[in-house]
DNA sequence: CCAGACCTAATTTTCGAAAATCATACCGTT
DNA sequence: AACGGTATGATTTTCGAAAATTAGGTCTGG
């Protein structure tokens, strides 16, 4: 990856603003800022460059987004994490996505298809190659992106998958939170499986199914081995 | 403080920001502000009297709720509609709302109760007062909002509740957009009754039936007095 | 010693000028 | 006339100084 030194000021014309917004929700997400923790302008000015006015616009947006809570003339700060808040966030992932995965498989077509076992098999490729801490890998974690992504893209609503893509990201970042202190991942390698399966064959209770089982056990995992960064808030 | 003589800028204790996005979010939804129209700047900030960053600031919030399309680099507009997005919008109210109302029922306590009934209480007296046209009428809208508000309000999920404002709102501008060509309202008095009694009787089902009906007879409606505003996109 | 008013420093919020970018009209060439 | 490049004006985007607000510490009176 390019030093910030050598970085272009932004990314492909973008504006600052929008970079700037996508790099804060990286960090977030990732918890290299973590939840909680005031988001002061010195600070950011000078971890991003930006002024001001850039900066306080793109904690506004991540704002809506559920990632920053805005304190009224009293600043921004990552937003806290909490068990009832992962609680609220799975539940509404599983609202959400289910109905989704119901829609692709009733109308997802050859394409469909194909992006849902091509993502699928990148993904188990990134696994082979090291099986030690997928979320650690940032590969790791745009291919699960995106197969969770594909499986749901033939869903036909725009307006869904914007609110899904929220979900999901706010449920990563609980991922993160609990990755540093999980003995081992279980196997999520036959869950995606599984998934892929059920969805290509047209299964959609099974697809269903699984799909809740596997937001829910990983939600499970997070209250389990994130306890202790849960309940003191 | 300078208590100035001329009218405060803001609410108070409020950022002129958040002020300028709240009057900028009624104005979109009252369609003052038409749909697909572009927002310059040099018009907003005569109209709010506030300087450029703050304007962006709350232009990017209002981009994040789907009531503003950001362009970038070409700046901003109102959201346009079409008749896609009101599909969109609609199939996802039903789909949160009809599962806000199932937990509000399993979950609403005596304050509930009286929330509900007494919202729907005033709705009605400022519906007897002025039966013509209710969407003209700042009240009626507060207190239809604060009707439906009250009635998923026990469901437990900030997370939840915070997607419904989103989705209401959007939906609220599409009643606007067909209010000017709608001969007369439907009995909405009637099934708002009947929505309350389903509730406050704890019969799920039943009133999980009537929102969906409700929802999607509003949007039925939306399209055929706004056809010709939605087609033409 | 405590409560509260006051002052100062730290921090956020707002502003308008300046830079960057986009849209359009103009011009010369083929 | 059609095309492509370029100058020009319009508009957006960014910046850092200045204003506004909050936070924290000090002093004072009870």
């Amino acid at each position: 990856m390019p030093d910030s030194a050598i970085r272009p000021r932004k990314e492909f014309g973008k504006t600052i603003a929008a970079d700037i917004t996508h790099r804060l929700r990286e960090e977030i997400i990732a918890c290299a800022l973590a939840p909680g923790e005031p988001l002061r302008f010195d600070v950011l000015r000078e971890r991003f460059g930006a002024s001001f006015t850039t900066l306080r616009e793109a904690l506004t947006a991540l704002a809506a987004e559920g990632l920053v809570d805005a304190q009224e003339q009293r600043g921004f700060r990552v937003a806290p994490v909490s068990r009832q808040d992962l609680i609220e966030v799975t539940d509404a992932r599983v609202l959400v996505e289910v109905e989704l995965i119901r829609r692709s498989i009733q109308r997802g077509d050859d394409d469909w298809e194909i992006a849902v076992i091509s993502t699928l098999h990148r993904l188990k490729r990134i696994e082979q190659r090291d099986p030690e801490h997928p979320l650690r890998d940032p590969e790791w974690k745009i291919a699960h992106r995106q197969f969770h992504q594909a499986l749901v893209s033939a869903c036909g609503s725009a307006t869904l998958l914007a609110i899904r893509a929220e979900l999901f990201d706010r449920a990563e970042r609980y991922r993160h939170l609990s990755a540093n202190f999980r003995p081992r991942p279980r196997d999520k390698a036959g869950e995606h499986q599984a998934i892929m399966q059920a969805a290509i064959s047209r299964n959609a209770d099974l697809a269903v199914q699984l799909i809740e089982a596997h937001i829910r056990s990983t939600a499970d995992n997070v209250a389990t081995y994130a306890a202790h960064l849960l309940d003191t808030e």
